[in-house]
RNA sequence: GGCGCAUUCGUCUAGCGGUUAGGACAUGGCCCUUUCAAGGCCAAAAUACGGGUUCGAUUCCCGUAUGCGCCA
């Protein structure tokens, strides 16, 4: 096809998000690039949890993590064993950089050795005033090299006398030229990065530096990261060169941005994963929301799922400029997976919020409670919390089945449905009347549905809707609201819901007389 | 401040020298309809600016502007 699919053979990606936070939308959807890539040339794809920050890490972040990335469908061939996180899944581990010192050491030794790096002794307050002083000079602030032509001698004595220390990495000064996979050509004056820390220690490499140690022992052929990343590049290479190993490809996704065009963080809202799942977000809605934020197959097709984005993935389709996070998008992608579910794996969804609500509640004892959301919830009988009925699942089902093409977030379903389960709903008096109705024709509308619905034996949503059609048709003829709308009204306490024949049915005739009736006296 | 990256409807984007600049979300209108959805139809809506190159630039090159990112 292009000569970039002929190349790519069997690649090994990785994503190496540090566990200092829930996981953000933002490396959920650079762990899905990775990992489409990474199928869509037979390769694999790796979970590396980069926990060098140890006061920042912490063990439930990194679970977070793990439950999501598997959540939305993004699995990794070798990484931390979800079952068991202290386990490593294929044969490149440990994965923790906490425990790769000893690598780290080898690596940071054989690059002073050889003259690449050096110890710096210099007090954070000279780097400050350095860095002030080109800063006024209108010159990039790089550090000035005072450390670099140190003895041996000197170096040892000031080990010795305790003196702090870091550990420098001597620039070669020259053109770095990279041919970025989304980019292509991406050139870098190495001359104004200046000697940059690439360590603190001869066993705590830097972020750049332990990257490059990291991603070579894993021997990943390909880092697709994000766009803030592309000033990182450069510096890897020289030490990738440095150390004497081919650097990999790189290719720099465009970041997502907020609604005011930067990049996306707390402040714009909603940012991880766990928050949409909480919302009801479905995983498929999501994957298909995420790839399309800087990708897209360049036909008018907008709906892909997972294999179907593996098939047509390619890097080359990637867009270079950063795409701005659209909500209300995400939205109506959901609604439209939302309505693609079938209807017992929707229910099934949904029953966490409805307990949540304390709509209803489970019958048997061993039915965990509070709910997980987005986990697997079978329960077959529930109680009414307010009436303490029980009804069967398919009673929910069934009035889940009516909102089904509302329904644009799962967690929206309690309160459309609420009056399902409430003994009472509160009813505005003039929400009654429709249009140019009165209070008579809204009472007259009730007291004759009260009458038609009084006489149905066989309760059933067929012969509710025949029975009260006709005579919607002449209560007053061309306009059937002015009998339909006090009557849904009435039975759901709200402008918007579905049917009132198919929420009679449900209801149940007692019910729906009694409110029916509960309507009408507001009207007297 | 330096360096880097980017720039097509409000938003996501198609386009890879010649198009009535296409689609989707959102918006507005109409249809369907008791309401809200869903669905159908229609409308409004974009090539940042200035120079080149070319018979011809949204497309290629160079500036400018703007935005964003990174560094410290």
């Amino acid at each position: 096809m292009d000569d970039l699919d002929l190349k790519i053979e069997s690649p090994r990606v990785r994503i190496a998000p540090s566990p200092t936070g829930a996981l953000h939308i933002g490396t959920a959807r650079t762990a899905l690039f990775n990992y489409l890539f990474s199928k869509r040339y037979g390769g694999k794809f790796i979970l590396r949890i980069e926990d060098t920050d140890l006061e920042r890490s912490k063990p439930q972040w990194e679970e977070d993590i793990i439950e999501n990335l598997r959540w939305l469908g993004v699995d990794w061939d070798e990484g931390p064993n979800p079952e068991n996180p202290k386990e490593y899944l294929g044969d490149f581990g440990p994965y923790r950089q906490s425990e790769r010192k000893k690598t780290y050491e080898e690596y940071i030794k054989k690059l002073i050795d050889q003259g690449s790096a050096y110890y710096c002794f210099c007090t954070p307050e000279e780097l400050e005033a350095k860095k002030n002083y080109f800063m006024s000079i209108g010159k990039a602030p790089q550090y000035d090299g005072k450390c670099r032509e140190l003895s041996g001698s000197e170096v040892k004595k000031n080990i010795s006398l305790g003196k702090p220390s870091a550990i420098r990495f001597k620039t070669p000064k020259k053109k770095i030229v990279f041919d970025d996979l989304i980019h292509k050509k991406i050139e870098v004056d190495s001359s104004l990065l200046g000697d940059m820390v690439i360590a603190k220690n001869t066993s705590l490499p830097l972020y750049n530096l332990a990257a490059v140690i990291d991603d070579y022992a894993m021997q990943i052929t390909h880092v697709i990261r994000g766009e803030d990343h592309i000033s990182n590049t450069p510096k890897q290479i020289l030490l990738y060169e440095a150390l004497g190993i081919e650097p990999p490809r790189f290719g720099h996704l465009p970041l997502i941005l907020g609604q005011d065009r930067s990049k996306l963080s707390k402040r714009h809202g909603a940012v991880s994963l766990k928050e949409y799942k909480k919302e009801g977000y479905l995983p498929e809605a999501l994957v298909n929301f995420m790839v399309f934020l800087g990708w897209n197959p360049d036909t008018d097709r907008e709906i892909f799922s997972m294999p179907s984005l593996i098939k047509e993935f390619s890097l080359e389709k990637c867009q270079k400029s950063a795409a701005v996070f659209n909500q209300n998008k995400l939205l109506w992608i959901n609604g439209f997976y939302v309505r693609q579910k079938n209807i017992k794996k929707l229910t099934e969804l949904c029953l966490p919020y409805l307990m949540e609500a304390n709509l209803i509640q489970p019958v048997l004892e061993s039915q965990k409670y509070p709910p997980v959301f987005g986990g697997e919830t079978i329960r077959q009988k529930f109680l009414i919390s307010e009436s303490q009925e029980t009804v069967d699942i398919d009673y929910i089902e069934q009035i889940i089945s009516f909102y089904q093409e509302r329904l644009k977030v799962l967690s929206e379903i309690s309160e459309l449905t609420d009056f399902f389960f409430k003994k009472n709903v509160i009813i505005q008096k003039d929400m009654l009347k429709w249009k140019t109705a009165d209070d008579k024709t809204a009472l007259d509308a009730l007291k004759s549905a009260e009458n038609i619905l009084s006489d149905i034996k066989d309760w059933t949503q067929e012969k509710i809707k025949d029975r009260l059609l006709i005579e919607a048709q002449n209560f007053k003829t061309g306009d059937r609201g002015y009998f339909l709308w006090p009557l849904r009204v009435a039975l759901t306490g709200k402008k918007a819901s579905a049917g009132p024949f198919e929420i009679a049915a449900m209801l149940g005739k007692e019910k729906t007389i009694a409110r029916i009736k509960e309507a009408q006296k507001m009207l007297f």
